[in-house]
DNA sequence: GATGAATGAGTTTTCATTCAT
DNA sequence: CATGAATGAAAACTCATTCAT
């Protein structure tokens, strides 16, 4: 009833297929409402294939959230890494990468579906809170004290509150899948708003005369 | 064909009960995972009562949904209107008033819920956006543009981006709720921290000499 | 929610509304499908009422199916009882009796439910052979007896099965309830059809000569 | 979170045997009180499979319904098609198909059980009479005017009311479902009876000396 | 490896029946 | 007598998972 390719497809990218129509299908329907006969429809495969690759549903699930975002958190590190230059060109640039890659890409379905499931997946969020988050405050940390280092930043609290400097772009991703056809948002100003109130909610006052 | 048991009189409060243990209930496994008999179990009643009061598994939710957040919605306008004084001691107690009410209360539950399940339900959605999320947003704007009148703020963009003021507030309530035993957040210092970054990004530059 | 008569109606005919608002509504949706909502809806009164008449829907159905057809039978009996005349009027009458009062009303419902639902009631069928169809048969057969006697019918087998001389009224009946959207029954001239067959094939022969 | 057994290939005729078992089971029990599960335990297979084959209950009923008798339909015109001779033998012809094939066979079920359920089912009523009621009035129109054609019958009402022709047979079919147990019906003889009633009723006058 | 027919546990929803008022 | 809120058994239907081919 359905029409599967019945010869030998390139077997090496299954598994990547596999993940990215459970990325999709999942993004559409969530968890619980998505049948993995969608994923495998999508996949352009069978249903017990998709179990020769993940043992559950919940492995799948797992699977996907871990596969896509890890990637991008490197390309943030990295970017502080090989950085010469002033903290506020830094910050600049590690938000402009979080706008472009996660918040206006399809990642950001992964961080509503890691809200939306979290805390039924407990492993999954250990893994995420080390792999990810923290990476990601720790990156935003570094990069605020080196601005106080710098003389760039004022001694602030977001040193210790990166979550503060992040906020904004994490409700913007998530907005935008749910209130986007009742008032979309233009994600390039609201980056632009986003960092003018941060970049001088955090410089040192300009009190010279 | 059945075996029934008793008739009792209608209980007051009755719908608020199921409310509560609804709320509890998919705060804990979300939309899906929660079984109205869990509800009934949580609200002391029979799983057939809660059907005496919602239509629907999704009418529950939506009346979960709809029933908590708009009072202290109400509670965070009339702060405004009875304002007096500098438009940063409005915007302080709004944001107090939202860490208080909805961030550090059951409350964010709710947030999340919506997250979690918004795009299943596109009419609870239209009455979000209206009812909630618009007047919150309206509510920081006008605040934004009374503190530009009285030249406390600079002309800034996060009048037209009011995310951009609330977003760290959205981000603390879910992150208490799916990384609290990974790295606990001291929401009174949060708050502060917050407070201090938002205000100093949209004071006037206090160039005097 | 419904909007009963708080004060004290007539009870004397209670129960005879509650037969009637019955019947309409089983005729309508079946036994299983019928509610005893409904029943009670219909009869102006509350659900629980229902069962200070009936001890259960089964019983409830029983006494509709018992209560409207047997006094037609009567009418039917009293009709042979005080004929004076040949058979074959006697036949007319009681069958345009059978076309007026039970095909062409609404209890020919009552031959459907009871065609409908009767292997699920052994004992309603015990009482409907013993009570209606019984004595419709006999009612019957005595007429064909007295007919044949009086030499206006020939001796002939439906004497043995007057089943014969019902079952095209029977079918009229139900085909009314069934197709009567698709091809709609003149049922005037069904019935002066029905006459018009049966009484030739019971006449005598007419080989006068 | 389930403990399935097996993956067995794809067994021919599967469908055939469900409707075997499903009629079984709406002839024991009607369509509301049938559960899936008695109709999946009758054909050996498990309550989902019934779902592969059948997309709700209703369409298993429409099925079954659908399934037995227009093939009859069809032996009874072939019948007709194919005779050479008199119109009074083949009247007999095709009503003796009609008593052997369907009032005599389980096949009667089918008319009970659209008696029953008919009004739930208004597509299956449409279906019935186009494809099954019109045509075997048609059948029987078409033979009573070859009669009168052939000078066998007299010029007659049953024309335009073939029901009237039928009805004996029907009411049969359905007698022997509800009182056989009380007064049994010798078929044989009754179908006997009908024709000797039916075939003089239609008759020319045998009027000549 | 890949398939997809088959399974059956699990969940929502309905509604006959009861009984405190 | 009458009410109708409450109960909970029952049944349709879904879908993750298995396994013979």
């Amino acid at each position: 009833m359905s029409t599967p390719r019945r010869g030998r497809p390139a077997k090496a990218g299954r598994q990547e297929d596999i993940l990215e129509a459970a990325l999709e299908a999942f993004s559409r329907t969530g968890f619980a409402a998505t049948r993995i006969d969608d994923v495998a429809r999508r996949a352009g495969i069978s249903k017990g294939t998709i179990y020769l690759y993940f043992p559950s549903k919940e492995a799948l699930f797992e699977g996907v959230v871990r596969h896509f975002m890890v990637p991008k958190l490197d390309r943030v590190d990295e970017l502080r890494a090989g950085h010469i230059g002033s903290a506020d060109d830094l910050l600049r640039m590690q938000l402009a990468t979080v706008y472009r890659e996660i918040v206006g890409s399809r990642l950001r379905e992964i961080l509503r579906l890691l809200l939306a499931e979290g805390p039924r997946f407990p492993e999954l969020l250990a893994f995420y809170h080390a792999e990810v988050v923290d990476r990601a405050m720790a990156g935003l940390r570094a990069t605020i004290e080196l601005g106080i280092a710098q003389g760039v930043f004022r001694p602030n609290s977001a040193r210790d509150f990166p979550q503060v400097v992040m906020g904004p772009a994490i409700l913007a991703g998530v907005w935008t899948l749910l209130f986007d056809s009742f008032a979309p948002l233009d994600l390039d100003a609201y980056a632009e708003a986003h960092l003018d109130i941060l970049l001088r909610g955090l410089a040192k006052d300009r009190t010279g005369c």
